[in-house]
DNA sequence: CGTCCTATTGATGGGGTTCAAGGCGTGTGG
DNA sequence: CCACACGCCTTGAACCCCATCAATAGGACG
């Protein structure tokens, strides 16, 4: 976030400060605002499906997912929540979350009252559209979801989860371009990716033994990030992060 | 939409008639904007990834996918855009859409010029919210789709697909309650359920066998929603059908 | 009547699951 | 400080669901 040094920011506001067009002025007003601050646990729930919600939450640091259970018990993580994303997109229109909100790792979380929101969207106009953006990235990275559990195979699965968690890491400077923390279990990879995590576990082997990671602990090495966007398919277009410079205000 | 039978709507206007708190002035004032309309034939592509977009584009008759193709030419579908589905939801914030738009059928999709429609937001705020619960849905609908990929086996997918598009359908007067019309190949539901045409086909014929539906020609008939439903774990919330009395204005 | 697209059905093979056993690291309490 | 438990990872073996390959049939359309 090179333009915007001189105020302390969280997470969405450096993620925010990407979008084109934003008002840095409308920046500092959002960081300003009010706002409780939430400590969950590793397995914590966050938010229950059929909680009614009335707050907008954004992770300030941590991972979380939500995630979906089948009647036998069975989960499916839908999407990753790190540092910077919003839990509640669409909290203005959908009073009833529909799934489960759950902290993977210790987890912050802040609240913010909708009404402190909808005011200063009154009087900052590009904000409201950047957090529209932010709000749109996410639905992206699940259409990508789709495509990775429909159309890849379990060892490209893999390696695209990790290229995917990692640019996005890298986005709000939570990792460097060289390694990540992976705070997960393999378990919880595999509920992400359809897949059992004995087959995790092979399958991270092989990408070890190929040369493409190492890992020790919770320590995640990228030593061949090119080699494996190819292999796996990988390509940046979806995280729609550059700034669109026709984009416009509503 | 009982409650408006006096003027002439597009789907998509039945749709968001079912939003609680639209006002009915609003809804009017949408369906007289200036639109221009384009058909397509099956197969033809309406927008293709890449493509700057700089109009709302609204489904009014057909299907449509909105799908991704990997690198060795495999199509994934990630959603079926149905009559009153709006193809082009994040277009204020996007400008390139990083998928592909292709007609299932004969298509008509309607086209609003964008200035037109923030013109029409100032004045309808309700008309705003709407469209946004809309765009909400289909997020939501999009989550499914995960769970559906990550989390079910090959009938349980199919059964799964019948129902939701059912539920759909009849949700905007294009299906009865017993039966619907499939106007896709199986190749087609394949794509959206990552399987191929072969266990598809395989498939309907045991839900037929055991009395689930009946099929002859485009014509599918629900001979046991219930049992079907039960048998796949299919569930409405995630339709965010029903009318949230609390949700609010921007 | 031939062509092309779609659907059906059988046979075979493979990728991933399931079941199972053992190892490693960490924390806890005797 | 060691013993034990517990969670997570690893690795092997067997099985099964779905993909793949292939052949045929049916339908629409010129």
């Amino acid at each position: 976030m090179p333009d915007f040094p001189d105020f302390a920011y969280s997470p969405l506001v450096t993620r925010l400060s990407h979008y084109g067009g934003i008002d840095k002025k409308e920046l500092e007003f959002f960081d300003e605002l009010p706002f409780s601050e939430t400590r969950y646990q590793k397995g914590d729930r966050v938010l229950e499906r059929g909680d009614n919600v009335d707050k907008v939450i954004v992770v300030t640091s941590g991972w979380a997912a939500r995630s979906s259970y089948t009647k036998n018990g069975n989960r499916q993580i839908i999407h990753i929540l790190l540092a910077g994303d919003i839990v509640t997109p669409d909290v203005f229109v959908l009073k009833h979350i529909d799934h489960e909100i759950e902290a993977l790792s210790t987890l912050t979380v802040r609240h913010l009252n909708m009404s402190d929101l909808t005011g200063l969207f009154a009087k900052a106009p590009t904000l409201s559209t950047a957090l529209w953006w932010a709000s749109a990235q996410e639905d992206s990275l699940v259409r990508e979801h789709v495509v990775q559990l429909g159309r890849r195979n379990s060892l490209q699965r893999v390696a695209h989860f990790i290229l995917e968690l990692h640019r996005r890491l890298v986005s709000v400077d939570q990792a460097t371009e060289e390694a990540m923390i992976l705070p997960i279990t393999q378990n919880v990879i595999s509920d992400a990716l359809g897949l059992t995590f004995v087959t995790v576990s092979r399958n991270l082997k092989l990408l070890t033994q190929e040369g493409f990671v190492a890992k020790n602990n919770t320590v995640l090495q990228l030593l061949d990030a090119e080699g494996l966007s190819s292999f796996c398919d990988f390509d940046t277009v979806y995280f729609h992060l550059q700034q669109d410079k026709n984009a416009q205000e509503l």
